[in-house]
DNA sequence: TCTGGGGTCCTAGGACCC
DNA sequence: TCTGGGGTCCTAGGACCC
């Protein structure tokens, strides 16, 4: 049996650990460049604010309605994860940590009840990080998924699943009629798996209801449907298709981009931005032991401006040894910028991808007479070490490639965060303070 | 005026091979 | 008017997730 459990709105609650004053009010965390919002308290959902809307849209209510808008704290929220990860992990034997907010555990072979073993966990982890969690069971991920999201739902709108299912709701526990009754609350499109547009198709064929999509037979289904689909059914039905991932894998790409916080046209400041976020998706690089075989470089103007000219590359530079050294990721980098760039366009968001990822300990070695020709510099495996020491202890940016432009005050195009809270946990200069 | 970031997996279509 | 069949590999783009 597996268990799914979720954090309630999770970075409002890691706000609220911190603020107590907090609790009872609308509270919003906006996604970087203070742009929309990402995560929103129940007394903010009341308010109709949308996941994703943007804050523009909704900024009134912060006079008229009493909301609190916060810029997202990711150093804050990323530590309180792994605090109630760590309580989580020590109640069964498997555990699989798939988003910030939310794990899976595994209870093979476990007697017991686990609805009342789960319902003890609850209370743990709230009185010991203050987060409030909701848990779905169930003999499958997407049945557990699913009965977490009943929990959830059923916490918050008592009129359409029973109370009883409330904060933990083990679908594997209930009687056929039972789970008939809260498969037929459920739309399609609140199954894991199932977005907006396979929703939209399904229902244009009749099916509405998680009853109506189990009415169907899988095989059938996959003549009109990806076999994405055909799975989540089985997984509906009982049978396992996803297997739980116990061990940690290693990414297949690295990201790093954001958006600028005002527009940006000249050439020199795209590299400051590129050069940045190479040097981070090296760092990322470096701590999942990997090396990276190409870099790939995003630029695009702001979509929403409609009348402004649009324009929008990738540009991909293989590289003739992977790598896991910043000097080179960051000079690949800006070569594929220099290529995707053309000036007379207000660029709003640039980004830096490492591909074809290998692990640390398997190089692909140059056959000697390519390298014969130009040799490139060794790779400075100390070095970035020491980087990495270096801003580990003493913080992000204490030491960084030039082109990065760290030394010069006026980085216009740096993103937006007028509303962030302390990072409570992990600076020392930014501890809470306790006053008697 | 203001609209996020980082992932995975699947599919269709083109290039290429024999 | 007629113009093979079967396969692999790669990539771009779409859909989805949190």
């Amino acid at each position: 049996m597996l268990a799914l459990v979720d954090g309630n709105n999770f970075y409002v609650s890691c706000e609220r650990v911190f603020r107590p004053s907090l609790f009872g009010r609308p509270v919003v965390v906006l996604s970087n460049n203070d742009g929309c919002a990402i995560s929103r308290s129940n007394e903010a959902k009341a308010l109709g604010i949308r996941m994703g809307q943007p804050w523009h849209e909704f900024r009134h209510l912060e006079r008229t309605a009493g909301v609190v808008a916060l810029s997202a704290n990711f150093e804050l929220y990323g530590d309180m994860s792994h605090r109630v990860m760590a309580l989580l992990g020590r109640h069964a034997p498997g555990q699989e940590v798939y988003s910030i907010d939310e794990c899976f555990l595994d209870f093979q072979g476990l007697p017991g009840d686990l609805v009342a073993l789960m319902r003890q966990v609850r209370a743990e982890v709230l009185q010991q990080t203050g987060i409030p969690v909701c848990v779905g069971l169930g003999p499958t991920k997407t049945l557990a998924k699913l009965g977490n999201h009943i929990a959830k739902s059923a916490e918050r709108k008592p009129d359409r699943y029973p109370a009883s299912q409330a904060q933990v709701c083990h679908l594997g526990a209930l009687s056929p009629r039972q789970r008939q009754v809260l498969f037929t609350a459920t739309e399609v499109g609140e199954v894991w798996g199932i977005g907006p547009q396979v929703a939209a198709r399904l229902n244009a064929a009749g099916v509405h209801t998680v009853s109506d999509l189990l009415a169907h037979d899988a095989a059938a289904l996959r003549q009109r449907f990806s076999v994405v689909l055909t799975r989540t059914l089985r997984e509906l039905q009982g049978t396992p298709c996803l297997a739980l991932e116990d061990a940690v894998q290693a990414r297949q790409q690295i990201k790093c981009s954001r958006s600028f916080g005002a527009s940006v046209l000249d050439l020199p400041s795209l590299v400051e931005a590129v050069s940045t976020f190479a040097s981070r998706a090296a760092e990322k690089l470096r701590r999942q032991a990997s090396l990276a075989g190409a870099v790939q470089v995003y630029l695009r103007t702001n979509p929403f401006r409609t009348h402004d000219e649009q324009r929008s590359r990738t540009w991909t530079t293989p590289l003739a040894r992977p790598t896991d050294d910043t000097q080179r990721l960051v000079q690949a980098a800006v070569r594929g910028l220099e290529a995707a760039y053309t000036a007379g366009y207000r660029y709003a968001k640039v980004g830096v991808t490492l591909l074809d990822l290998q692990a640390a300990t398997h190089c692909q070695e140059e056959l000697p007479w390519i390298a014969s020709g130009n040799a490139p510099a060794p790779d400075r495996g100390p070095l970035m070490k020491a980087m990495d020491a270096m801003n580990q202890r003493y913080g992000k940016g204490t030491i960084a490639v030039a082109s990065t432009g760290a030394t010069r005050p006026e980085r216009h195009w740096v993103m937006r965060q007028e509303r962030r809270t302390p990072r409570y946990t992990t600076q020392w200069d930014e501890l809470p303070e306790v006053r008697a």
